[in-house]
Formats: C-alpha cells, structure tokens, sequence
DNA sequence: CCTAATAGTAGCGAGTCGAAACTATTGCAA
DNA sequence: TTGCAATAGTTTCGACTCGCTACTATTAGG
C-alpha cells in the first residue's frame, strides 16, 4: 500500500508539472489537453461529450473550452445533417500545430531504455483500464484493437458503424471502440 | 516518440481522471494535493513556497488554498520566531484524515505484480529525476536518501541543517533533499 | 404521438492559474 | 550603519475550470 501511495504522487506530480509548463501563448493545460484528443481521435470521436467522457469533465466544461477555442481560430464546427443535436470539431492547422507540440516531459521520457518504456506503457495502461472497470468509463481505444474492426484491402472497416476506415484512421481513437 | 506521446498522454488521463473523482465534500482535487502533501512533508518544508514548487504552480496560488483551507479547519497557521517572513502550516486532525484517503486509483495499481508495481515506480521516478533536471526543480525526497542524512541511534541528523530528527521524520519529505 | 433519453448550452459560485504589484522582513556589502 | 537587494507571503486581476442545475433542441422508442 506504502507503494501505491507513491505510484498515485509520482503520477499526478508528473501531470502537474507537465501541465505547469503547459501554459504557453493562450491556452491552459485543459485546452491544450482538448486539441491533444482532437488530433487523435477519429471522425465519430470528436463531440463535446466525448471531449468530456476521455478528459474526466463534463460537457458544460467542454462547452466553454470549445466555444473559446473557437474564438482563436484552434478548431472549426462542423454540424451533422443525420443527427441535428451533435457538433462535431475539427483542428485548423493553427490546432493541429499545437496537437503535435511536445513537452519536456516527452525528453525525459524517450531518456528511459526501450524495454523500460514498454513495461512502462503496459503498466500504466493496465492501471488505466483498471480504473475505468471501476468507474465504468469507456477506454478510447484504437480502431485496430477493436472488436468491429475488420481488415479490408485498403485501411479497415467498422462492422458497428458499417463504415470503411482510411489507413491512418485505423490508428485513432473510437469512443465505440471495445479491446479485442 | 509515438510511444512517448502515448505515456504522457496516459499519465496525464491517469491524473485527470484521478482528479476528477478526487471532488469530494468541500474539497477540490488541489485542495486535497497540498494536505497529501503536508501529510508527506517534514517541519521544514511546510510553508507555501516549498508547496508552491513542489505542486508546480505559485505562492499566490498555494497563499488562495491555504485561506481556504485554513477557513475550514483543515490546516494551522505556525509562524517562526527566527524568521518572521515564514508560515509553517499544520494539518488538523480533519486534514490529516484527507491526507491518509485513497482512491480508486491505488485499487487499480494493487492490482499489479509486485515486481510490476516496483518497475512503474523505478520508470517514473527517473522520468521526475529527468524532467527536474531540466527545469531545474528540487527532487522532495525523503531524510533518509539525502546527502545531508546521518543515521543517528535513534532516528537521523540532518548535517546541513544541524537537527535531530525523530525516526518518522526520516521518511518524510524535505525541501532541501539531495539524493546520494 | 407523446414521453423519455440524448446533445449541447447558459449561468452560478468556488477556486485555480499566471502575472504583476504590493508589504514586511532579512541578508549582505560598501 | 545604512541601504539596497533578495526572500516570503499576500492581494488583485482576468481568463478559465469545474460540479451543478436548469434550460432548449432534437431524436428514439413504446
């Protein structure tokens, strides 16, 4: 128990500084967090709700970081003619910039040996899908990891959405996605 | 680096998710950082400057949290006869009681292998080494792993500050710590 | 068809955050 | 000794996050 304790303040400590220094120009660690997602997530993934599900915060939050992302020219609206409620939001280029920017947290990261970070990446993940076990919350997967993906001659396809997938949208996230 | 990109985003989903089921009572997921941390913190590392920098963010910001959690009763004032200019803050027993909670977080990392467990901690700990190292931030280690530790036959000394210290000290945080 | 569920927004109050301006001490050097 | 510079903490500002509640629009299902 000594030691989880110390795992739970390595972590937030880590998030904390990271985000400390993710305040640059005019965004706030939270803003930079929505672009982050937008930029990984595929073209059914990128509501405020799911913004608010993948971040932990809810779509009143959302709401206002989009509407002052919007106004600095981050991210553009785009409005669905099937379903009239949803928005779906999209990176400019200005927003995709900032989506790809690293951190120094990503130097001290790529310090670490190679077998060292994947011991690391299936740790954390491990504990990540722990976590959304116990608050019943969805995982954010990948296409390619999906129980509807299915391989075609180019890219993939969605048995659930019934929707071909493009070669790079097989690797971006799905908030429908369900580990295999 | 797409596995960098891929743990930074995972410690930071981690923290955010953490903090959200960290809103509790009257208590914020900052609120509850500082008193973990005073929890964790020995007598000379309790005043805002050394929360300040140990939680990434200002005095002004850490001056705000401690009137509120001062106001409710989570926390003491302690000022120095030395030095005037410094606050030393206490936890009550109310804060000590939120200091000592734990989330769904540690459930989630109990879950791991033991040798599983200590290989996550041994890779953030570098990674806060690395990324302290680059901003040039204290490390907030513990008495008993610091250059200025000598063991004493009841608990430690501390050389640079010329104190005894008590053997529950010896495992708490200091502001001055300095790894072997 | 009508009610329930879903998606998004608006407003509230408390609080975080960086930044800058401010007060009160303490340290140091000429 | 004086006299500044450094240090510790506070206050205020504006933008924003966050949980919450109340609200509107749209869609789905019995």
């Amino acid at each position: 128990m000594e030691d989880h304790l110390h795992i739970r303040e390595l972590i937030n400590r880590l998030a904390r500084l990271d985000a400390a220094s993710a305040w640059a120009g005019d965004l706030n660690p939270t803003q930079r967090a929505v672009l982050g997602y937008l930029g990984r997530a595929n073209r059914f993934s990128r509501s405020p709700s799911h913004v608010a599900e993948y971040l932990g915060t809810t779509r009143g939050t959302v709401s206002q970081s989009f509407k002052s992302l919007l106004q600095k020219g981050y991210v553009t609206e785009y409005r669905s003619a099937q379903d009239k409620r949803t928005i779906s939001f999209e990176l400019t280029s200005r927003g995709a910039d900032i989506a790809r920017q690293t951190g120094g947290l990503e130097n001290s990261i790529s310090e670490l040996e190679t077998d060292q970070i994947h011991g690391l990446q299936a740790s954390l993940s491990a504990i990540l899908k722990g976590l959304l076990r116990q608050n019943g919350g969805r995982a954010f997967g990948v296409c390619s990891s999906c129980i509807h993906f299915k391989t075609a001659d180019v890219g993939g396809f969605c048995t659930l959405l019934s929707e071909p997938l493009s070669t790079e949208e097989t690797s971006l996230i799905c908030h429908e996605q369900r580990g295999v």
